[in-house]
DNA sequence: GTCTATATTTGGATAGAC
DNA sequence: GTCTATCCAAATATAGAC
């Protein structure tokens, strides 16, 4: 069983689609050629390719990394005691969480764009999507009971509507945060607050 | 002065666009080739490149059809007698405008994610953002005024936070709207309501 | 203005040495 | 596993006839 090999690998694929997702995330995925992504990982077209398949193979690994699912805030649970996280803290922590551990949020856009074409990538964008509505959409409820006394079925009711509300707020305050410089993400949310009064 | 020709002329570039359009709109920018424009329009390459310079023509001049600031809604002056309109009407109106304009969404979500990369598309959105930020804001600080008596210092300072928020929920409906079928973005915007009571 | 046929370039991917 | 040099396909743009 190769264990430290397997680790220097991991390791070396990280260190190529880190390069990858500069280079898309500046130059875009079509403007970008093997040659840069070549030149910004400081390695061999030859290396790249002992790695990843092909470019298209950078771009999916790359979309998936911006899609991961595995993000800290979606697993919680809630907290059996104390009070239950306001549905808008909610999503800024989950918001602010993409926009450290991604840097350039001009990514997320770029694949959003490209998922609008790709199936394979609509699929994986639809898991997602799926995934976090279900997680908004209990928190929600959860908050509506506890912290403002709403009875199960208005709370259920209510929940839906609010879970897309609150994720198109965050995928219009990411595109915002991409264009517009000194965008106040958390000034941007606070002022939806009032949608859970 | 050639009049008659040049009605022509426009009508044959809009033909191109067109097809231009369906093709990005279904493939994408990049996996659509010149020669997919070509086969969709009817003509010809030399046809085409007679009134379009290059690919990259094409892709500028439906990005510029897609942000089109002359929509109707957005010169609207606010009628002197009667309501002014309720600001989540006026985001649905010019939503709904978009979508079936363009008919196909995917083409906002791609051109969004090409603007993040490039900069005179980037420069374009951000044109087409200020206006429309401008005039959303006078919207909502008329509506708080007229419809609820909130007095101009208070409708002004409300109405930069409202705005940001009724831009980001259109874009995050116009994304959910691409991605998920059957997605009603009228009753989406219908839950935003209570940020206005 | 429009067509067909073609030239030219860009860049993704591979071969073979080390 | 990695490097250099190279192959080859794809696709943009053009040339020249009509």
């Amino acid at each position: 069983m190769p264990k430290v090999s397997d680790q220097h690998r991991q390791e070396r694929r990280r260190q190529i689609l880190a390069a990858a997702l500069r280079c898309f995330a500046g130059k875009g995925f079509h403007a970008t050629s093997m040659a840069d992504i070549i030149a910004e990982s400081g390695l061999s077209a030859g290396a790249i390719y002992g790695h990843y398949a092909s470019k298209n193979d950078l771009i999916n690994s790359v979309a998936a990394e911006v899609f991961s699912p595995g993000r800290p805030e979606m697993g919680e649970t809630f907290a059996e005691l104390g009070p239950v996280m306001h549905p808008v803290d909610f999503a800024a922590r989950l918001l602010n969480g993409v926009v450290t551990e991604l840097g350039n949020t001009s990514i997320v856009v770029q694949v959003w764009g490209q998922a609008a074409v790709e199936d394979s990538m609509r699929v994986t964008f639809m898991g997602v999507y799926e995934r976090l509505f279900a997680r908004l959409r209990r928190q929600i409820v959860e908050w509506l009971q506890t912290e403002r006394g709403v009875d199960t079925a208005d709370a259920e009711d209510r929940a839906d509507g609010l879970a897309r509300l609150l994720i198109g707020l965050a995928q219009g305050g990411l595109i915002q945060r991409t264009f517009i410089t000194g965008f106040d993400l958390d000034a941007y949310l606070d002022a939806a607050r009032p949608l859970f009064d």
